[in-house]
Formats: C-alpha cells, structure tokens, sequence
RNA sequence: CGGGGCGUAGCGCAGCUUGGUAGCGCGUUUGGUUCGGGACCAAAAGGCCGGAGGUUCGAAUCCUCUCGCCCCGACCA
C-alpha cells in the first residue's frame, strides 16, 4: 500500500477527548474515528489489524470443532419475551418497531437467536455436540463509553454457542475453550490471566473472565501471589479467621457518647474495628433489612442481590431505617425484629461490640446465639487485600483489569425457556445444556495498543500488524526514488505486506509517522546506503537499526516475520 | 442517573471576568528554496463562536432552556 494513497492521516496534536495511551494513539495514528459517544469508524490500517485479530479467531475457533454462522444484529422481540431478557435488561437494550409496528430489538448478545436456530435444527443426541460461533456486531446502550475502544456502545464480538447432552459434556467443551482462548490472546500478543466471574443477568453458574492486567481497567481483581487464585472482586471469597475457642464473656450496656461510627467506637473503646459489629440497611422488595458483618469488612451488593434474589436492593435511606425503629449509628442486630442476614464473618467470632439500640450506647460481648440470630451465616464479603485466599490462605493481593474475553456455562437457562430439547438414548425429551463464549475484537486491539507502544507510538506485534514492513526513502535522489519503489515491488510481488510511505517529506516526518503507525520492521532506502548496496532495517522495538544487503533484503524480511508470528 | 469539566477553522487552543461584530499555533492550497528525526520564505482558502429563546442600540462574551462530548462514580451480556 502506498502511503500517498492511504485513507486516514496521522495527527501530532493529541485529541483532547483522550486520556489513556491507546485512545491517544488510535486517534493520532488515525486508526479510528468517532462518530458518536462510543461508536466508532475503523480506516484501513485498523480495519486489517481487525481482519487478522478474525483470522486468529476462525483459525482457533475452528480448531475446536466451531463452525462459523451469521445471526442478525436486529430481531424481533418475542424472542428476548420467551427468554425473559426482554424485562429484566434495562435500557441497554435498543427497543424500537417496524413500520408494521412489531417489537423489536438490537442484539446485545446472541443466545436467543442461536437457541431459536438451533431448537429447530436439532432433535436427537446423535446431533449433539454442537458448537457455533459467529464475529458480528453487538450494540448495547451503555450509559457510558470510555476509553477510546475500550469501552464502546457498538461493536464486533466473537461470540460463540455450544450445546451438550449434559454437564459433564459441556465442562470438558469449556476446558477445551479456555486452551483455546489463552492461545488466541498469545497469539495477538497479549498476555490475559483467567478469573472467576459473576454471571449478571445472562444466567448460567460458572462462569470466567480474560483479564488484561493494567492500572486502566474498570474492573477489579482479586488475587493470590502463592496459589492459582483469581477472581473478579465481584464474586472473590476469602477464608475468614476464626477465634471461636475464647469463652462467651457477659453482655454489658456501655455508654459511647457521640461514637456513631466503628472506628469512633473501637477508638472510644480502645478496641480495633474487627472486634465490632457492623449492621447495614437495604431495602429488597419494599421491606427494611439488617446486615451484619464485621466492622472491618464491606458488603459485596452482587452477593446479597443473590442471596437475597432480588436484583434491585438499595441501601435503606435514614427515614426508611428510622421508621423500620431502629436507632442510626447505635443499630445491632441484638434484639431486633427485623429481616437479619449473618455474614460469616461474625458466625465465627465472640464477644462482639455493636450498638445498644439506644443513642449513646453499645454492648459489649454480644454472641451470636445468645444474642441475637440470625439467616445465614452467608458470604457476604466484598473481598478487598490484604484478606486470605481461600484456598491457601496467603494474603490477597488487589489489581486492575480490562475484561478481554469470557465464557459462561449457561446450563439450561436458554433451552428450557425457549424449549430447546432433543431425544436422548432413551427417548426422554431434554433442555440442552449450554455454554457461550465472547471475545470483543475492538477492546482487544486497543489493549494491545495499550500494552505495546512507547512514547513515540505503537508497536505492533507481528501477528496483527496493519503492515509486517514500512518502506521509505530518504533523500530525492532519482537513483534512490527509483530503488525504492523497485524495492516495494519486490516485496510485495514476493508476498511481503508492505506499507511503503512514498509521500514527498521530510525525513522526520517520515520516520515520526513510522514510529507512531508501529509497523514491526521499518526499510530506509538512502543514496548513503545505496551506494554499498544496501537498505537499512530496524525493528521497531529496538533502537539500533542495521543494515542489509539488498540481495538479502527478502530472505531477511522473511525470516524476521516468521520469527515475529511465532513468539 | 449523581458529581465535575468542555463545546470558538480539520486538530490543539486564546478571547468571555469588564458586551462593540473573531484571533494564535499546527494542518490545508499555490509558488519558491530545502531534504537522515515533524524546515524556511511569500501568498491564499477556511468559522452564522453546538442549538433555541431572552436582555441590550449591539452578544462568542450576560441570563434561561436545550443538545452533544469527556472524566469520576453508579450501572455494565
């Protein structure tokens, strides 16, 4: 491609709107465009790093047994009705009718209409497994983009659909998709860690999610520096400490003047907050409930919705919990008449302090049992670090994420809605269980921006660079104009992706663009080289550029991308 | 949806406090000189100042409303 002729300018200015490096270089490198809060135009350069992000994709994807179909982006509403999606997703969910007035939607995701494909292609468990998967467009109305790519309103997604007899069936398919995905990152030059995650409202009980590990991510992680552990804070666990063997010492009424919060009591009372009682107020389907966790720990709201199965708590305002009769900042839950919830935390401790239901006074030693009950004991926690990993107990660790990819086992949350059975050996009519599994194509691209570039711009790993080689020239030779583009026809006659920057500049110029554009390997043609019959050649990640000779132009070309897409 | 900020030429910004009819840098066009890390000289094109009302003799500037965009949070298959 010559560079002349190429859709798309480099800008030097850095666009306002951006604040993280790969916004700042998709926009300056003139890779994309917005057209609107997250919804975004590719140019060329970008639009072929997407075609070998899909190549990757198919290339894996097909390795295990998927076969690549094509679902509609929009569809009409009684498919999200039967599933239920069509009440319980908000707003990101586009609604709209046809000039016939009929319901319909733009696909946030694709298990409906796979489950409507696939109940009317499949009846026997001869048929199954089966496995599809399509790279099509999603739109969800997000409150908010941010990020450039990273977090848009429409884009491309790899999404993939597997159907199984059973749930034996379907953990081994997930295994084999967790290889798969992991090479997949490898392979676009990113490095993804796997975590536990939360299913939200697509259903379904286990669940992973790939993780870029950068300070830019939205989402937060938990994790063990000794074991595998690794969650999404959202659902992490930790093993929590016991000291059940001191005897139950008996209650006492303390006055705490002025001492509404835990760490004024535990301070007042020269106790630290692990000792106290902490007591939090929701409100889940109109009616007040009480919390109980230790004071040190906060509450994780995607563990209560749960619990709790109500996707619509709140924390109690101070009237709801006044007219519930309960005394703000001197709460417990010892003798009160309230919904209670136990977090584990506190089944396992002794001799609490927590408020005496009366301003200006806690009890100390209160005891589960003796003083109070309540459901549970649940896990609760909002895992934060510093606590210890269930499963080694070594002390957590916190990091940021941006969310790449992720898979779910969805069971038959799907199937037995939309009624998506087939006959098995023994002609029982059965849900198929189910699994999916998504990669965003844009995100993906712009964390591997984020993760390879320097100050000067990108810096493309092989595998899905616009362009393997950028080719110039320096100087207005006639002799050195003319090699140059004798050399660019070389290339690309011997199938070397090229993107030759024959434009009339300056070489700063020339050499700027190179280094922002990041194509792997850059050639200068100069009558300084010329005259020793050779080209000169640099990587782009390193900083000394070496000179070739012409008649090893090729075979060293060669050599150096198969090299690149291997690692 | 809460909080904060911003909409003035393709991009980055100044002008707004204290109203007087729009400017700077980069980019673009033309001509010339240059040519190994974003050159120089000369000339030129390009903006109903996001939109709508209002105040005023007069509004980019003051007031009201609205739309859009960014950041933090909430939310997030």
């Amino acid at each position: 491609m010559k560079m002349s002729r190429l859709f798309g300018k480099t800008i030097r200015e850095v666009p306002a709107e951006a604040e993280i490096d790969s916004h700042k270089l998709i926009l300056r490198a003139g890779l994309v465009r917005k057209l609107a809060s997250g919804i975004y135009q590719y140019n060329p350069l970008a639009w072929r790093t997407m075609k070998k992000i899909q190549e990757i994709l198919r290339n894996e994807m097909d390795g295990i047994g998927m076969q690549e179909i094509n679902m509609p982006v929009v569809q009409p509403a009684e498919l999200w009705q039967e599933s239920g999606r069509w009440y319980t997703v908000g707003s990101e969910l586009t609604r709209f009718k046809d000039r016939g007035g009929r319901d319909m939607i733009l696909a946030i995701t694709h298990e409906e209409s796979v489950t409507e494909l696939v109940r009317n292609e499949i009846s026997s468990y001869r048929q199954l497994p089966l496995a599809l998967y399509q790279i099509q467009m999603k739109f969800r109305d997000e409150p908010r983009a941010r990020g450039g790519l990273i977090r848009v309103r429409e884009f491309y997604m790899k999404d993939g659909y597997s159907f199984h007899i059973n749930e034996e069936d379907l953990d081994a398919y997930y295994e084999e998709v967790t290889q798969a995905y992991f090479r997949i990152f490898k392979r676009a030059g990113l490095d993804v860690i796997s975590v536990r995650s939360d299913n939200g409202n697509i259903g379904g009980k286990v669940s992973h999610e790939y993780m870029y590990v950068t300070p830019i991510g939205e989402d937060r992680l938990i994790l063990c520096p000794q074991c595998d552990y690794s969650a999404n804070q959202e659902v992490a666990e930790s093993k929590k400490t016991m000291k059940t063997d001191q005897p139950m010492l008996s209650l006492e009424k303390i006055a705490t003047p002025n001492c509404k919060t835990i760490e004024q009591v535990a301070k007042y009372l020269g106790a630290s907050s692990n000792q106290c009682l902490k007591a939090l107020f929701y409100v889940s389907k109109g009616q007040v409930v009480m919390i109980a966790i230790r004071g040190d720990l906060e509450l994780n709201e995607i563990k209560l919705k749960k619990i709790l199965d109500d996707p619509n708590i709140r924390m109690a305002v101070e009237e709801e919990v006044l007219q519930a009769g309960i005394v703000a900042g001197y709460a417990s839950p010892v003798h009160q008449s309230i919904r209670i919830l136990i977090d584990e935390s506190i089944a396992n401790g002794s001799n609490w302090i927590a408020g005496a239901n009366e301003a200006g006074f806690h009890y100390t030693n209160v005891n589960l049992g003796r003083d109070f009950q309540g459901e549970g004991p649940y896990d609760l926690e909002l895992v934060s670090a510093g606590a210890a990993c269930p499963n080694c107990g070594s002390t957590l660790r916190e990091a940021r994420g941006v969310e790449v990819g992720n898979i779910f086992k969805l069971g038959t949350k799907y199937s037995s809605s939309m009624k998506a059975t087939f006959l098995d050996e023994n002609g029982d009519s059965k849900p198929m269980v189910m699994g999916c599994y998504g990669i965003g194509l844009g995100r993906l691209l712009s964390c591997v921006i984020e993760e390879h570039h320097d100050d000067a711009g990108i810096i493309w790993p092989m595998s899905v660079a616009p362009y393997h080689v950028y080719l110039c020239s320096v100087g207005v030779q006639p002799e050195v104009l003319e090699e140059a583009d004798r050399l660019y026809q070389e290339l690309t006659s011997a199938g070397i992706e090229v993107l030759y920057d024959d434009r009339d500049l300056r070489p700063g110029f020339k050499f700027n663009d190179a280094d922002l554009l990041g194509m792997p390997i850059r050639l200068v043609v100069s009558a300084r080289h010329l005259a020793n019959q050779e080209i000169e050649l640099k990587e782009r990640h390193k900083t000394e550029a070496v000179k070739v000779s012409k008649a090893e132009i090729i075979s060293t070309l060669r050599e150096l991308v198969s090299e690149g897409l291997r690692s």
